[in-house]
DNA sequence: GAAGCGCTTCCGTATGTTGGAAGTTTTTAG
DNA sequence: CTAAAAACTTCCAACATACGGAAGCGCTTC
């Protein structure tokens, strides 16, 4: 018996669970049966049925008994609406989101910083369709997009060069190239926001401002989606400007607790 | 081997994580120190340490190596994005809820059904202020408010019982009785749409119908949360009319698959 | 500078996990 | 309708892994 599998080896029964977990979330909607799932997981059938029905009486997982599928669970989805939640970021940024979608009319969204990307944790719709890069849940490479490239642009030096290193590789396949990206990021410094269309949605623009962490580098950004007549010459520098100042607001409220602060915090707990 | 253990008692990895993953999502946004996470579990320390270290290797929980906390991850919040798409019932949803929000001017919601509870999987919102029962994430017992109560009210009469019997006691407290419960069910299933206000939040109001499945039975619903003077006799009709019409374009794109077009569905994998 | 507290590592034990094989149910073919 | 095939589920003994008390380490506090 020779296991030649060079990849997805996960031992022990949590890593497992992972494993499994996000094979059923990369399968479509309708889940993953048995048989499929084990292959997915390069696992042998019962420890695949053994997990799964941890993870189903654990409501991790949901189990259609008509199709004889496994999809991720709601209380998967539960646990993850508090996951975004980071910092308490989301709840600080939502007000801020419904009024400038309201008085912007804007599409917004909300992008957090994690290692190489941004991830989406919040969005708030305006009137417009809009075909952004992401939705809630999704990830960008830093790099990519208005909202992910104010983030990186807002690094320090050696993360930037770290990142970019990194994600060269997957930018490229996009026509992205590392002259021009590196001369957006000088751009988006000198002007405090990431402004322009991103090649991949025709006639979608966007305009991205930085939300700075306490040690001035970028912790997450406010973004809008739109389209190019929208987003205009005229109308950037005013849109940059109320975007700041909301970002300004969002940054002042995310760190409430300095280490000199500790206990006043825990004594709040 | 006697086991005397009543309440949280976890045995195995798995379920210790899991375990663990639920506390950190009861903890607010600024998470739980190693000490407070083990006592919350019920868990030895060090066994804790093992498997938490084993969950930010995989990236489902972020740790603050300043402040020492650990909190829900990103990976997980990715995760859940997905896991909140069942049936791809999001996905078909959310053209029909950016369009309503447009042309009605209010906040909408989808709730899924779970059990005895619904659980917000989708929201559009409008340009007024709503203090809803519940946001995306949130789970509100079957039988309070507009949207949860008209999926009960089209479930088979043995399962409302059940899910009644079960709900009653969570519903008490807020000051609901089972029989105004029954005769609202009543209402709803002749008028086909849910619609009042739940006494929780003063001056809101709401207006719900039913997504119904092949079965004909409820498994997720349409609710508008607004203000009690813009849901009005007059106007509620209206609205209703134009819900249910969505109710029904979404009910329809729901199960592609019959049993019969099992083939077709897996070829298309 | 010493005491206290909390995080981390260590390691022998035993408990939970593992996966081949057999059993059962559902689906497909004849 | 019957038979064959496929998929799902259960079983169990060998084994690996998780377990947690105790000791070590690092940071903060007094």
């Amino acid at each position: 018996m020779l296991k030649m599998e060079l990849l997805p080896e996960a031992s022990g029964a949590l890593q497992r669970a992972i494993l499994l977990l996000r094979k059923l979330g990369d399968a479509g909607p309708h889940g993953l049966r048995l048989t499929a799932l084990a292959e997915a997981a390069g696992m042998p059938r019962p420890s695949v049925h053994r997990v799964v029905r941890t993870l189903v009486d654990e409501r991790l997982v949901a189990y259609d008994v008509g199709r004889k599928t496994y999809t991720l669970g709601l209380d998967l989805f539960m646990l993850a609406a508090r996951a975004g939640n980071a910092m308490g970021l989301r709840d600080i940024c939502r007000p801020h989101l419904l009024r400038l979608t309201a008085s912007l009319g804007e599409t917004l969204f909300v992008l957090l910083r994690s290692d190489y990307d941004a991830v989406c944790i919040e969005r708030s719709a305006g009137p417009l369709p809009i075909r952004a890069l992401t939705d809630i849940g999704g990830r960008v490479p830093l790099g990519l997009g208005q909202g992910a490239t104010s983030i990186l642009a807002f690094l320090p030096p050696a993360d930037q060069d770290e990142i970019i290193r990194h994600n060269i590789p997957r930018l490229t396949p996009i026509g992205l190239d590392e002259a021009s990206l590196r001369a957006w990021l000088a751009t988006i410094r000198r002007t405090g926001y990431a402004e322009g269309t991103t090649g991949v949605n025709p006639g979608m623009a966007g305009l991205a401002v930085p939300i700075l962490g306490h040690d001035g580098n970028a912790v997450a950004c406010l973004s809008i989606g739109s389209t190019t007549d929208r987003l205009t010459p005229e109308r950037n520098p005013v849109l940059a400007g109320i975007m700041r100042q909301a970002a300004a607001e969002i940054a002042a409220r995310l760190n409430p607790f300095d280490p000199a602060l500790r206990r006043a915090g825990a004594a709040m707990e």
